[in-house]
DNA sequence: CAAATCCCGATTGGTTTAGTAGGATATGAA
DNA sequence: TTCATATCCTACTAAACCAATCGGGATTTG
């Protein structure tokens, strides 16, 4: 039950993208050495992000990347989603009808994993990289 | 972000000795019939139920699976943990002084994995073997 | 003893993960 | 205009993981 690195490098993208993408756009080059990741495997991930308005390109020299919206305005459920797909614990649980609760007679654990995918869609949808940024200042402060 | 098929049957057939183990063993083959999985693979899945107290086997002919303690006394939390390890959207969330967070200078994202962590735990903590029979039962009334 | 049943290790085919390789395209700066 | 810096795009790959299957062995009841 793990997030793979897809979402995990793209939440650090994203916010290495808040702290810097202000003045101008912030190469993957330099993201990838800030965040200590792999340029190349940056590169994969970062056009899902693009296709889904998450963030703008700037391409040729001096190119890179910037937010597409203010960190208040983006979620970290919203770069889950584009980079893990739709949260859900398990496949079948909003087709009650289909082959997998066909199964068995009647889909007992059902509320198990609606629960849980509630709970995690509430988390992740209520923090946005705003928030993040706020609570490393807050962590920095009380050091 | 997935449960693999190890909770979701393992949690199946907790389901179907609680319903069916109180008058004496249950044999893998009649959990497989009835929730219509595979015997091999669900006898792949039991040991760790049974190394982790969770179930009681009785070898032999007429022998079984019978639940160790009561449907209202086992959690489906336990039965995540005990097939699919500890509950951890991330791996490295406990350990900040270790390479995965040496990576950044700040772990920023910690904070969400912890939440969600804490957010799964709390619902599969809460409910309980005897809580997913009573939801059934409920569920059949209403139809 | 035979059948039922749990127990155990090995193997397998398919998918996913976490990258790497190599180049095409665009663009600002010298 | 050329070069360095970027994004963009399509393959490829090695390793791990998943969901089983296979083939037996040990134990107990009838």
């Amino acid at each position: 039950m793990r997030f793979s690195t897809r979402g995990r490098y793209g939440l650090l993208l994203m916010i290495d993208l808040a702290q810097n993408s202000a003045r101008g756009p912030v190469s993957l080059k330099s993201i990838a050495e800030r965040q200590n990741l792999s340029e190349h495997y940056l590169e994969q991930i970062v056009p899902d992000l693009r296709k889904n308005g998450l963030v703008k390109s700037i391409r040729g020299a001096q190119g890179g990347y910037i937010l597409n919206k203010s960190p208040s305005e983006i979620n970290v459920g919203d770069v889950i989603r584009v980079l893990e797909g739709p949260i859900a614990p398990v496949e079948c649980e909003n087709q009650l009808d289909e082959e997998c609760c066909a199964n068995t007679d009647f889909c007992v654990n059902r509320e198990v994993w609606v629960k849980i995918r509630d709970s995690i869609t509430d988390v992740v949808d209520s923090i946005s990289l705003a928030d993040l940024l706020q609570g490393e200042n807050k962590e920095i402060m009380e050091k």
